[in-house]
DNA sequence: CACCATGTTCCTTG
DNA sequence: CCAAGGAACATGGT
């Protein structure tokens, strides 16, 4: 899925788009993405109510809404999964193949389309009640990290996807913290130090950081796949190509490591490919 | 045909 | 009950 900065570059573009538009109908054409929501259940929610604005937490999206009828403001929380996009286009617009729910906006369409179905639009919000902090969260001190660091024996490359440790943090930027700390993936969670942990806290604030920065200066196309794999989403029409040089060491096996030129490493762990530069990260 | 993919959840095992 | 590992979900690209 794109990671916490690719939905933060989405909330930000979406909420002025959303923010006052009523929705006028609810088309539901994958039931299995909004689960366990009803699609009589999101019928009957969504029907008429109001945007009152979309936030983020973790890798969701959270939707506030306002309901006219019922006269209360209540939640729709979103997910991208894996391959899930959110937009808005004209109604004259081909609805894309896979495109999982479409909202009603009057003059627009506001559509969530995902080509895996991986991902959710629910009224169910109990997913965010499980997630960790957020990587910013002040109260979230370099102790504390490592104190939850302390109690799992998993590669820390593995349990920094575990979003009940740090909300966000995905395939590409778990790889790309730990290369900006210095620190292997292989490193046992339970076996960081204190000036460990604390290096691998303002990494991964860094690098999603930069990554969020990136995302929001440059024009991107949300609507369409070609992301060039390097960010989620895809360049506008004459956007620079800039995007080729945003990740170090994620997907880029064999090739030089930008500090020290050693080749960089691919290795499968959880399931899930692990870059990262033998000479840079050692155990 | 084989393997890979930005994520999460469920099931099994120990 | 808990941690950890692996399959499953579903589709497409190389």
């Amino acid at each position: 899925m794109p990671e916490l900065p690719e939905v933060e570059v989405l909330v930000r573009h979406l909420r002025p788009q959303l923010r006052g538009k009523i929705i006028r109908a609810v088309h539901v054409r994958r039931t299995k993405v909004l689960q366990p929501t009803t699609p009589r259940e999101l019928q009957r929610a969504l029907a008429g109510a109001k945007f009152k604005n979309v936030t983020r937490r973790g890798k969701h999206l959270l939707f506030e809404l306002r309901s006219p009828a019922a006269g209360k403001d209540f939640q729709l929380l979103g997910h991208l999964g894996m391959t899930g996009r959110m937009f808005l286009a004209r109604k004259k617009e081909p609805l894309p193949k896979h495109a999982a729910v479409i909202l009603d906006l009057g003059t627009e369409h506001f559509i969530y389309e995902d080509t895996r179905y991986f991902g959710r639009l629910t009224l169910d919000t109990s997913a965010v009640e499980k997630l960790g902090p957020e990587p910013w969260d002040a109260a979230f001190l370099p102790e504390e990290f490592r104190r939850q660091l302390k109690k799992s024996r998993q590669p820390v490359k593995v349990k920094l996807l575990d979003q009940s440790l740090v909300a966000g943090v995905g395939n590409i930027y778990a790889s790309e913290a730990l290369f900006r700390a210095g620190l292997s993936p292989r490193r046992a969670a339970n076996r960081i130090s204190r000036a460990e942990a604390r290096k691998l806290l303002s990494a991964i604030r860094a690098v999603l950081q930069e990554a969020i920065d990136g995302g929001s200066t440059l024009p991107l196309n949300f609507q369409t796949g070609e992301s060039d794999g390097l960010f989620y989403f895809g360049r506008a029409a004459g956007a620079p190509d800039y995007f080729s040089e945003r990740l170090n060491v994620y997907d880029r096996a064999g090739k030089p490591c930008i500090h020290c030129g050693a080749a960089i490493r691919r290795i499968v762990q959880a399931a899930r490919s692990t870059f990262f530069c033998p000479h840079c990260q050692k155990r």
